[in-house]
DNA sequence: TAGATTGTTAATCGATTAACAATC
DNA sequence: TAGATTGTTAATCGATTAACAATC
C-alpha cells in the first residue's frame, strides 16, 4: 500500500487496535476514543493518534473514530488481497491449541494442513484440518500453496526441517519451537522466534528488580 | 544485581543466550567466539559484546567466551536466588503444552499447579502438576507461594481474572488470552501479552511489502 | 609481526513522548 | 466561548551499529 513499508511496532499495534476494535463492534459501539482505545492497550493516546496518522487514516467528526471505518482501513493494511494458507508443523498440544485458536479467526489468514510425523496423526483430521506426514512436506506446500509456517517441532527435527523449508516457497515462519532457527540467512524468509521461557524469564527478571 | 536494570532487549537475548549455550555445553565445546554466539542468533557480534559488557563478563583470553563460566554468570544474572512458582490458569491444549514443555527446564522457574473451571479436570494431576478449581484462586496462589501468573483462559472469563489477580500478591502475568488485559494499572503487575494472531499478522505484513 | 578477537565509546537509527496548533 | 479532542512536528529516549583501541 505505501512505499516504505510501516514501523514493525506499529504493525504489531495495528494488529492489536483491530482486535480490540472487533470486540467494541460485537457490542454495538459505533465510535471510539484514541484514549479508550489507548487505555485498552495500555498506552498513551498519543501513540494511538500517531500510529493513524501513519496509516493515514483521520475521523472527520470530534466525536472520536468510527469504528467500521477504523477496522476496514486498518484490514486494508494488514491483510493480503488473496486469502494466505499457512501450515503447522508439529501436531502436538502447542499445534493444536493453536490451530483451534485460529479456526474462522481470519478470512484472510487460515490454517489449512498440518504436519507430524507420528503415524496414528498422519492421515486423519485434527482441530479441523487434514494432518500429513512430514515426509511429504514439500509436495504438502506447493498443493496447499502454503506461504507461512507456524514451528512447533521438537528440537531434534528443526535442522532437517530448516532445510526443507528454505528449499520451499515460503515466505515467513514463525518459530515457536524454543531454539533458534539458523541457515535461513539470505533467503529473505521472515522468522520471528518466540519462545515461553524467554517471555517467563524477562517478566522474572523485571518484576525482581 | 545491578542499580538500574538492563535493557529489555538485552534481558531476552541473555535468556537465549543461556539456552544456546547449554546447548553448546551439552555437545562437549568449552568456549566460543562471538561471533560464533551471533550468528546462531541472526545477530552481529557486536551486539554479543556489547550485550555482556553491559553485564560486565569478559573472557580472559583471545579463544573466546568460557561457555560454562559464561552460563553461570547469565544465571547469576537472569535467575532469582530462591526458585519462583508459577502457576497456569486455563488447561486447555495451550496451558498442557507449555507446562510440558517447561518440565524440569529451569531449577529457579517452576510451574507448580494450574486452575480450571472443568471439573473433570480440577483434582486431577495434568502434565504432571494438580490442577484446582479456578474459584479457589486466591487460596492456592498463597498455599503455593506464585509469583507468576500464564494466563491462557478463554476471553470470557479475563476480566474478572483480572480483579482477583489484582487482588494477589502475584508480581508478573504472562497474558496468552488474546485479549490485552487491562485493569491492571498502578497495581505494579509487569503484564506481557502475546497473540499467535498477531504475530502471524505481523508475518504477513512484512513478506507481502 | 599480522591477523583475529575483545571491549568500549561515539554515532546512528528506530520508536515514543512532549508540545502545540487546529478544530468542533 | 471553553473544553475536549485530533493531527503533526520536534524533542527525547532506547537500542543498534560503526569505529577503533587494546590484546593475544
Amino acid at each position: 500500500m505505501k512505499k516504505r513499508p510501516l514501523p514493525e511496532r506499529t504493525i504489531e499495534r495495528l494488529s492489536e487496535y483491530r482486535r480490540t476494535l472487533l470486540g467494541y463492534l460485537a457490542g454495538g459501539d459505533t465510535h471510539l476514543y484514541s484514549h479508550t482505545l489507548a487505555s485498552t492497550h495500555g498506552i498513551t493516546a498519543v501513540q494511538v493518534r500517531r500510529d493513524l496518522m501513519l496509516i493515514g487514516f483521520s475521523s472527520d467528526t470530534k466525536k472520536g473514530y468510527n469504528i467500521e471505518e477504523l477496522i476496514t482501513f486498518i484490514s486494508n493494511i494488514l491483510d493480503s488481497e488473496t486469502p494466505q494458507n499457512v501450515g503447522v508443523i508439529g501436531m502436538g498440544n502447542l499445534g493444536r491449541a493453536i490451530t483451534s485458536y485460529f479456526k474462522n479467526k481470519r478470512d484472510k489468514l487460515r490454517i489449512v494442513v498440518s504436519l507430524d510425523n507420528n503415524p496414528e496423526k498422519v492421515g486423519a483430521t485434527i482441530a479441523g484440518v487434514p494432518c500429513r506426514d512430514i515426509n511429504e512436506l514439500s509436495e504438502v506446500i506447493k498443493q496447499y500453496n502454503i506461504s507461512m509456517i507456524l514451528l512447533t517441532a521438537p528440537t531434534n527435527v528443526i535442522s532437517e526441517l530448516t532445510t526443507q523449508i528454505k528449499g520451499s516457497s515460503i515466505k515467513g515462519v514463525v518459530n515457536l519451537s524454543g531454539i533458534p532457527l539458523t541457515g535461513l540467512d539470505g533467503s529473505g524468509i521472515w522468522v520471528e522466534d518466540y519462545d515461553i521461557i524467554t517471555i517467563l524469564e524477562k517478566v522474572s527478571y523485571f518484576t525482581q528488580k
